[in-house]
DNA sequence: GCCAACGTTGGC
DNA sequence: GCCAACGTTGGC
């Protein structure tokens, strides 16, 4: 069976909530991805990020906002236990243990760049303008990278695109 | 803090 | 099923 090709995500997090550096600092670098809340960046979860894909880490509501780092996914889409728990933030009274609403996946850091690639840097640049990210009105917080697009990024970022190769 | 863009909700 | 009202996101 031939290997199914790696993808690439951009995934969105508020850095004073969780950054970059939060998560180089965690247990094994890892953390679960919780807590998204829309059905199209759910399905994708749920059904499009794979374990091995690039993901590149922006900071949302930053000054400036932009590409902080890169991770890979490291566990497949399961459901997300916040959608359960009365208690936290999350919690969703209409999901339901039998049919999962909501779905997360498990993401491991790689890297912080030395500096953050400005999202205004991404809208500047020509190779970059069908960019998801920088498209008006762009809300998902999670978004599909293409494999010219990882390039461009890694580069702007002085990495090596074969960053992951291990992964 | 503003507000444009977008998603969800709920009355009808 | 329409659509107005409302809530959220997130750059600026």
């Amino acid at each position: 069976m031939p290997k199914r090709p790696r993808h690439y995500w951009l995934l969105k997090s508020e850095p004073y909530v969780f950054s970059i550096d939060d998560l180089l600092q965690a247990p094994d670098k890892r953390t679960f991805w919780d807590g998204v809340r829309n059905y199209q960046a759910r399905n994708m979860l749920r059904d499009d990020l794979q374990v091995g894909d690039g993901v590149l880490y922006y900071h949302s509501n930053a000054k400036p906002p932009g590409i902080a780092g890169i991770a890979v996914v490291c566990g497949p889409g399961r459901p997300d236990p916040t959608q359960f728990d009365p208690a936290d933030s999350h919690f969703d009274p209409k999901a339901n243990p039998e049919a999962p609403r909501w779905f997360g996946v498990d993401v491991e850091g790689v890297a912080a760049l030395d500096e953050l690639i400005p999202i205004q840097t991404l809208k500047d640049h020509p190779d970059l303008q069908d960019m998801a990210v920088v498209q008006k009105g762009q809300r998902l917080s999670v978004q599909a990278v293409t494999a010219a697009e990882w390039k461009v990024v890694l580069g702007l970022a002085g990495l090596r695109t074969t960053i992951l190769s291990s992964k």
